[in-house]
DNA sequence: TCCCAATTTGTAATCATTACATATTTACAA
DNA sequence: TTGTAAATATGTAATGATTACAAATTGGGA
């Protein structure tokens, strides 16, 4: 269910993608920061302590990651292109008032339309938006609707 | 279900939204094409009628349109977004192979997560990705796999 | 008709992403 | 160990969608 940096390695190594330095490093923030982060974030954290990173390297090892079916893109928003560990059966919700984007559990086996009978699904993603619990006990203590 | 231009117009006199001329042709081209264009196919089709419209026009008239919740974004992609006309309880199956976008039914009040249950839900997507019935008769046939 | 406010327009700026050429590293054979 | 070709990483420039902004146009009411 939450794969581990190992089981990761060695589904990469399976896949005759050779891990170097760059490629391990990416994939290990990833599996310790499991909060769908942006480019932006991941370069920025890992330029800190791999002073000669480059934001192509991590465009270009996410591109790989995710074709080779570790990594999974999330674009709830048009604006921002996140990147999460692959997991099996979540969905993910963005909170309006705080950005964070939190995973849930779903029964992907319930969603099913007659519409789609005829046709072959690959890939299935739910993205719910609203309030987060923190915001909303927030809103009801200072009586103000923070700005979405 | 399917909300008619009329019914548009009227709710958007209701919330107070001027309907320009511009506004009017954009909120028609999206009734007549219920295919999920992106901006730069409203824009191109709309300005060999309306010679003088501009692309910032029809972003902002965009923007107006899903604030009033009459359009709805569609983000199945990182890189292009997509506008709909607001309609309850469908999702979005984009074909890998073709790049259509069909509609489909599904019952959003099964789409519950006990995960969620201090949550303000607000907005509900569901997006599916795969192979359209057109594309894969053509696989079938030609026995090989078109590119993603 | 005139004037003010809303709307539209066009240009320039922004920002994420990609293209591409160069530099570096790695694997492997001699 | 050394040389070399291929793979990988890097940095800069280009691209392209979107936004900011200021000027032009339009529309409605006095």
């Amino acid at each position: 269910m939450k794969p581990s940096f190992e089981e990761l390695k060695e589904k990469l190594k399976q896949r005759n993608i050779h891990l170097s330095y760059q490629r391990l490093r990416v994939l290990e923030y990833l599996v310790q920061n499991r909060c769908h982060p942006t480019v932006e974030q991941i370069f920025s954290d890992l330029q800190k302590s791999i002073s000669t990173l480059s934001k192509t390297t991590v465009y270009n090892i996410l591109k790989i990651l995710v074709e080779a079916g570790v990594v999974r893109v999330i674009t709830i928003e048009d604006y921002e292109t996140r990147y999460d560990i692959e997991v099996e059966n979540h969905g993910h919700f963005k909170c309006k008032s705080c950005g964070t984007i939190y995973d849930f559990n779903i029964n992907f086996d319930l969603l099913n339309s007659a519409d789609l009978k005829n046709f072959k699904i690959s890939d299935k993603n739910v993205y719910f938006k609203g309030i987060c619990p923190r915001c909303l006990s927030n809103i009801n203590e200072t009586n103000e609707v923070k700005g979405d």
